[in-house]
DNA sequence: GCTAAATGCTTGAGGACGCAAGTACATTCC
DNA sequence: GGAATGTACTTGCGTCCTCAAGCATTTAGC
């Protein structure tokens, strides 16, 4: 199946469509919960994948996996929201390595607040454009290459 | 068609499909052409870019649509390039404000070293994991995306 | 034709992020 | 139990990118 083969206008054009959207809905959705919220992307992810937790704590390394940062991105942006209040350290008694971040009530009550910005954002620009159709057709496409480029990562690291 | 209403399950899945998808697709791409070739994403994406125009040569503002940067952020990207020797400023004799930016000899080789490598990556991580069908499907859906906030950039911006 | 506004690009300043190296702790294996 | 290895996070450094402001030039308005 000829890998070398060149892209055909087909091709061409998913793989366009696909960069585009994203740099589109991504700059969109920043802008908006950045001059709405004083709130970066990266910033509301950290802080809703907490509130999700039990506890509304999770290590260094969970969050790493669920923002969309290195490990080193994830201890500046938890240094800064740590020291915007929205976030606690603790260590963890068991095991001296591991680093618990905790939601803290004014990290809470700030992502209620920029929880509709975001809502609104991401249902206007993106879920409500799509049909329901689409949406089963985009997400298992897309899971498919995640999955797959995560199982070729281990590959090469 | 309460734009308030939280995503539901199937909402949320695509709509994180598309973070994760996009995020671990683009590391894969961006790490392969870097350690393979030498070039970031962008750096490739405008050498394509101008390879594909009349007389291997555009105007910054083009490449601002084409390329997913700012203004500023071309003209960084086209300096470095052009300390590279892969691509040469000229100005326009029509309109002393604009700048052309041309795709040098040298950097039509480099383009055509690294087009190898990025077509392997594009195929391999996206293009060839999705169907007839799928690829149809995400094309329409994601030039929708990219349409619409084409337009609600103009309203706020 | 001369000022005012618009256009096209660049620059200065600052922030965000990744890689690789470093630190601190834990575990494994003689 | 002590060295070697592994794990969890952090830091130093460099790079890239954006925003806002700045130039230079062109176009519009009068």
């Amino acid at each position: 199946m000829a890998a070398h083969r060149p892209l055909n206008r087909r091709e061409m054009a998913a793989w366009r469509a696909f960069l585009t959207a994203h740099a589109r809905v991504m700059r969109k959705l920043e802008a908006e919960l950045v001059t709405e919220e004083g709130l970066s992307l990266a910033a509301y992810e950290l802080l809703a994948a907490l509130s999700e937790m039990p506890d509304r704590r999770a290590r260094m390394s969970e969050l790493t996996s669920l923002v969309f940062l290195t490990p080193s991105g994830v201890t500046r942006l938890v240094d800064k929201l740590a020291g915007d209040g929205f976030v606690r350290r603790e260590r963890c008694t068991g095991d001296a390595r591991v680093v618990y971040t905790v939601l803290t009530d004014q990290g809470l009550t700030r992502l209620e607040e920029a929880y509709l910005t975001h809502l609104r954002g991401v249902r206007e620009h993106v879920v409500d454009r799509l049909g329901r159709e689409e949406l089963e057709t985009v997400t298992a496409a897309m899971n498919r290459l995640a999955e797959i480029c995560d199982t070729t990562l281990e590959d090469t690291a």
